[in-house]
DNA sequence: ATCAAGAATAGGAATTATTCCTAAAATAAA
DNA sequence: TTTATTTTAGGAATAATTCCTATTCTTGAT
């Protein structure tokens, strides 16, 4: 665990957003002005393999991540963007029953049009 | 509809696997020398839209495309991305009560180590 | 059918997120 | 302390996808 790998961790697991590798990258610039964008991605990729950090893929977006401490799915504004946590409890229980397999993680998103962009008609 | 995209439409939901958008492309060329990759992925992207297909997307590989005939999630192997269906019942029900809102769509990713990478040991 | 208007296409360039490469620096081991 | 291993910074390369533009199709009204 080297001092960026470190500060990658930290930075993600304070941050109350889930942040791209690039916002991840310049919050890092703060304390270490010549941190590396590379480094900044591999250490994230450590990180989600060590099961330290959760990724957050969707379609057409950079990924974001996230920490693991509570599980939880995500809401995403199929127009904007906007991302929510909710929860649902026993999910993962219930993904090894269904699938028959040892699933050792899981990445759910509900997509739905949130308020702000349904008011606003024209999309 | 046009021609290009009723045929991008029909490649995706005749196939059994889950295509790339470049594997749609080279089977689109045998029916349609030319047509373009741009237009495979316009034309799959306003299928999602329209929803007449799913797009399913990975951490680190390109979306996938799918039929929507019947509500699936995905179960991937976290070594070789081997890619294989299972189904839950009622969890839209259940994603629409949790989160609260008017869930559109969602996607569930079950991520697990196949037997094949298992009996492997080395990763 | 003929024509005009709008939409979709082919082809290729551009973009974006991410990974890869290499020499130098840091860390750990002996 | 010397040696071996890992990690880093910095930047080039890659891969998936989107964007651009001139041309071709559709379509619907005359």
């Amino acid at each position: 665990m080297t001092k960026q790998r470190k500060l990658v961790l930290d930075i993600v697991e304070n941050s109350c957003n889930h942040l791209t590798a690039e916002e991840v990258f310049f919050k890092a610039k703060e304390e270490m002005p010549n941190i590396a964008l590379g480094t900044v991605y591999r250490n994230l990729n450590i990180l989600v393999d060590e099961g330290l950090l959760r990724r957050l893929t969707i379609a057409g977006h950079p990924d974001r991540f996230d920490n693991t401490r509570i599980e939880h799915e995500h809401l995403i504004c199929k127009n904007c963007g906007k991302l929510s946590d909710f929860r649902i409890e026993g999910i993962k229980e219930k993904l090894k029953e269904a699938s028959q397999e040892n699933v050792q993680s899981y990445e759910l998103n509900a997509y739905y049009i949130c308020e702000d962009c349904c008011n606003q008609e024209v999309m």
